[in-house]
DNA sequence: TTTCATGTAACCTAATTAGTTACAATATCA
DNA sequence: TGATATTGTAACTAATTAGGTTACATGAAA
């Protein structure tokens, strides 16, 4: 798993589960999905069960489950649970007492808020069911042209 | 200066530069601001000497100024000269022809260029002249308070 | 009771970025 | 013209971060 494609790798393999809703995959199948290994899918993904979008059962026939319909799942909370800010820039003081940078952290904190809003909208009008959807489009786009072919 | 924090140090050093247009202002006193040394200001701020945003002239009483008035000095093009993505999450392939990596990575461009586009919005509408604004309301604030006490 | 799975701590490694050193290029001033 | 001040930039070092790995405890099912 490459930097900084957490989001991305989390949603490849959500679609992967939501795909097999009735069956348990486990961290080690999920892991093959975004080549890496089972320990980082379940260090991962725990911010995810905590928030209930998976569950996830030990033992035999264990495995990880959805922890509910994919049109119940937004982008918005896989993306507040994976514990990521959209917008990283730090507004850190470092110099404590510079008005300068009072005004100026002033103002990015000011847009930062804004901004969040407006994407956390966004995201949350995208759920797991509209990326499941768009890869049926394609599947059956790829069925239909090498039936073509 | 920390990690993260590139954008809201290049505003500080904007800003006290605004504050002093006529005169040039050394990487050596600009590090200061910022609680780092003149080469990492260099190299940052070089990319906004590319866009014209400061100019920069070398011997002898040389140093940095604005290249234009604060009020035609938006944030957004601030942010672009320093060459970073407000939204930093990767989208690059990492299994070419899983068709659900393609519909999650289409579904999150998207969402990206959509979104980048309604921050820039948003950056343009500030300017430079705002957050010194900010700082001087700031400054007479503190010159009442402490008058008073 | 054996096997399969998650949970998690601890450590290792790679990548990134800030910091530093060094020096060439250039401009000003005495 | 020579001394000094300043940017430009390459090359290297150090610190931080995040992913990868190992190890093992916990728990569930066959």
């Amino acid at each position: 798993m490459k930097r900084n494609s957490r989001l991305s790798s989390i949603l490849h393999i959500l679609v992967h589960m939501a795909e097999k809703p009735e069956q348990a995959l486990t961290s080690e199948q999920l892991a093959t999905f975004i080549h890496t290994n089972p320990v980082v899918v379940r260090r991962t993904i725990a911010g995810l069960r905590d928030a209930g979008i998976v569950t996830s059962s030990r033992g035999h026939g264990g495995g990880w489950l959805l922890g509910r319909a994919p049109e119940g799942i937004s982008l918005a909370e896989i993306s507040a649970a994976l514990g990521e800010t959209l917008l990283p820039f730090s507004t850190e003081p470092e110099s404590p007492g510079c008005l300068v940078e009072q005004a100026v952290i002033a103002v990015l904190d000011d847009f930062r808020v804004a901004a969040e809003k407006l994407l956390a909208e966004k995201l949350s009008r995208i759920t797991l069911a509209d990326l499941t959807a768009d890869f049926r489009r394609r599947y059956d786009l790829i069925g239909v042209s090498s039936h073509a072919v």
